[in-house]
DNA sequence: TTTATATTTCGAGTATTATCGAAATATGGA
DNA sequence: TCCATATTTCGATAATACTCGAAATATAAA
């Protein structure tokens, strides 16, 4: 994974609003949610969701699909392990290197 | 890991001059590094490394000690496990798990 | 085709972040 | 003590990011 697409993710997680965002759509699975109801569920404005959803777009830590007059957003989790890989790497310079996934492959505690 | 800690190391590492310096500082590895050999190999005045610094330090991702006039900087290994297990568990939501760690106890390219 | 629902764009205001030189502070050596 | 090196703080400026209502656009149902 290239530097500027690691910041760019960085950037589109290290935002409150953004990682509820994320964090929810991870537990909504692959069959995503409709933008109303992500707003609905975080709490905020239509426009502002818009604005962050935009921005993980762009970071392409979620996709987008129509169906119908919704527009379904679903986490993308090539790019989140992407990341991880990214952050794994740079992380464990020479160092022992971090248990992972000792429990990560359980189901996340809720958020919403 | 609490949200908020999560949301400042996130922050920490997403600016392109910031994860330089940890990446400098992972590959520096537990002796750490003193504030103007950092500047120098980054390319930035000292000034505004302080200012990356101090945010680093805020999310505790670097640990400072003093050591005669130098200050020494070197990387929070525990902070960034910390970091990247949260995201682990938050990324797995009952799919498969991206293999972790594969190459990742393995020493990381050269940064400068 | 008219109406209702879903979503995005626009625009304006506010807040936060980044940059860097100059000045202040700290520490150690001559 | 006086000087040199190391680092941080200050202040001003520029750039980016966030928030949200109102208006624009899109899609489907009545």
């Amino acid at each position: 994974m290239q530097t500027n697409k690691v910041i760019a993710a960085l950037s589109a997680l290290a935002q409150e609003t953004r990682l509820t965002v994320f964090r929810l759509l991870v537990q909504a699975g692959p069959e995503g949610m409709a933008a109303t109801k992500i707003s609905e569920q975080v709490g905020i404005p239509a426009s502002s969701l818009s604005f962050h959803l935009k921005e993980m777009l762009h970071a392409e830590l979620v996709s987008s699909k129509q169906e119908s007059r919704f527009v379904i957003y679903s986490a993308n989790f090539t790019t989140m392990s992407a990341l991880i890989g990214f952050l794994t790497d740079n992380c464990c310079g020479g160092n022992p290197c971090t248990p992972v996934c000792p429990t990560s492959c359980s189901a996340p505690e809720q958020i919403v």
